[in-house]
DNA sequence: AGATTCACCACAATCGGTTGCGGTCTTCGA
DNA sequence: TCGAAGACCGCAACCGATTGTGGTGAATCT
């Protein structure tokens, strides 16, 4: 099964390469007759022809080739998104070409100056941070980005991701409606777009729901990770400051929350309740079951796949960019409860 | 930022664009002398040239591109190893087309085809069927490709993956120990190589360990998943035959064996205990926790790497295909205890 | 009938690198 | 001093598809 060429199809259909290429092509079919057409086509089919895609991204510049940036693939909530966006890109002629940055900021620069040598149409980036250069040199150079998950300074970009701040929203108001009124938030790193969004919109929530401002305390977390979750909670726990109630900036820093509670001898949800963020797969099957709001990441993904395909369309002139937030749902499991009687600062039960 | 080209760089450098390229290839700057080279680099760097992938491929015929094919990336089995998988083809200078074929024959011959027409120049491939036409096609098309996590009839492609037969034998030799001596297997799929082998594995573990036919049932699973397991764990129950423990296909099944027991009112691991296979992410912190053979995934994506890599490098010319199979542990967690004294098939304290 | 239009197709340039071949200039040995 | 060897570099063909331009023959118009 040696490679068959364009040139050999025309061969077979005796014509010229270039009438055959044009056969082949939809929009360029009305320039041949229809009985070449087919005679093209049948013989194309009978070869067994598979255009060769580098050949015709070197010519066209375009190359149908689209990077998408995450920085852990490991971490459960970009699989879905992943694979949303992989879905309508590739039943619409587009290839995916994958890159994990490991949270490194070199080597996220490397992996993108790479894939633009690859000749890549335009990025899915997971990865922004509030302030970015990197997006601004790609903007620069012209480059279609649909940032998903996570949003930047400036609104300059298209943008898909869950509405934050509904979902803190909900959380608070779910803690509140259980009677607790002394709630801490454990942020996510204030550099990211879901750290700093989550973050007022606690202390905002906070406050419509009449909670004071000692009472509504927040601590920042170096990363969205469960060690810098646990340390961030026994920071809080350390201040020895009462509280009956965490929200916690994802699941991650909610499961390290949870570690540390349980370390200082606190009962979840008896004593403290938590809830988390992004409703990651099995924090459900977890003791106690992890009180989370849902987003719908796979449609995160498709929806990001047709915003970049849409400004892929555009070709420059293009409106404002577009913005999306998507609806979430406040899934209420096991881990939050009604607030206890009096809040249990020191009822270490420290367990064995 | 317009796109520099070699042809810029070559007339920064005063030189023809021939010998920027000779000067810019490790492998060919010896033809050129070194003040040249300097000259050309140098030039290079200042205009930020980045080589055009899609030309140097169409005329060298390697596209440093690699195809991981995986059933379902949201399958908390697969980040690790694409991620293994994407870091040593990155830093190689290879870069990773991801495709998802969501468990679709078609879909997956599509995406294979399209990636072909890509010029990968060869594949990683964790979905293989134990007989695969595919990659039997593939094979004759002289396509490079490499299988992880599952193997494939035959023997005659390169492999990497986890010692399937030592983990199940630590398994049942774990359960042996425990006292149990009535242990069905939840196999998965048969039509996959980790199903039979795992199946084959347990079989034979039972023999060694002096467990009787009657007593070592195995009952398949349609697919890996928690809804498979959960029913073929259901038909075992129906069968009322009665039994201690057990060994489940992978994580996934094991989790679904698990609702199906506590439905029906046996309490894990008190009545029953569990294990399962691959040690997915926080089955750990489940309850009960997890006991699980643990498998090296971002190694195994690393290692199947190295080996495309290799195979790339040979050219065809190569000698018997690498077959890999990396050491596993068990990881003893709640869900596997010591054996009750009479097996309690009837002893419903079914929940409320 | 002659001129014009139109449909259809062939030709060749082009995308941006890579590489075999050959030419020039230097260097070294005899 | 002359010839051969070798170092260095330019030239141009090539990878495989796309597309603007132009040419041929048939159909249409007057």
């Amino acid at each position: 099964m040696a490679k068959v060429k364009l040139a050999d199809v025309a061969r077979a259909a005796e014509v010229h390469p270039g009438t055959a290429s044009r056969a082949l092509n939809p929009d360029q079919r009305g320039q041949v007759s229809a009985e070449t057409v087919d005679r093209v086509v049948r013989a194309a089919q009978r070869l067994g022809y598979v255009p060769n895609a580098q050949a015709r991204a070197l010519r066209t510049a375009r190359s149908h080739l689209v990077g998408i940036v995450v920085p852990d693939i490991t971490n459960p909530l970009f699989p879905p998104i992943v694979r949303g966006a992989e879905h309508v890109l590739t039943s619409a002629g587009y290839t995916v070409l994958l890159t994990d940055t490991d949270n490194d900021r070199e080597r996220e620069r490397r992996q993108i100056e790479s894939l633009l040598g690859r000749g890549v149409d335009g990025f899915i980036i997971a990865t922004a941070l509030w302030d970015d250069p990197l997006l601004t040199d790609l903007a620069e150079a012209g480059v279609p980005v649909v940032l998903t998950n996570r949003s930047a300074s400036g609104g300059r970009w298209p943008y898909v991701a869950g509405d934050d701040q509904a979902g803190v929203r909900l959380s608070v108001q779910h803690l509140v409606g259980l009677g607790h009124r002394s709630i801490v938030h454990l942020a996510g790193p204030q550099n990211v777009s879901t750290g700093r969004d989550r973050a007022r919109a606690f202390r905002a929530a906070a406050k419509e729901f009449g909670i004071g401002n000692g009472d509504a305390r927040v601590s920042v977390c170096l990363s969205y990770s469960e060690a810098h979750g646990r340390t961030a909670m026994e920071k809080v726990l350390a201040a020895r400051t009462p509280f009956t109630a965490v929200v916690a900036g994802n699941d991650l820093i909610a499961l390290g929350a949870l570690d540390a509670l349980s370390d200082a001898g606190y009962a979840c949800p008896e004593d403290v309740s938590v809830v988390g963020f992004n409703d990651m797969p099995f924090v459900g099957r977890l003791q106690p079951a992890l009180t989370t709001v849902r987003l719908p990441l796979q449609r995160m993904g498709a929806l990001a796949a047709d915003l970049l395909m849409t400004e892929l369309d555009a070709e420059g002139r293009q409106d404002a960019p577009t913005r999306t937030l998507l609806g979430v749902d406040l899934v209420v499991r096991g881990s939050t409860a009604a607030a206890p009687k009096r809040s249990r600062s020191r009822s270490r039960s420290r367990r064995t």
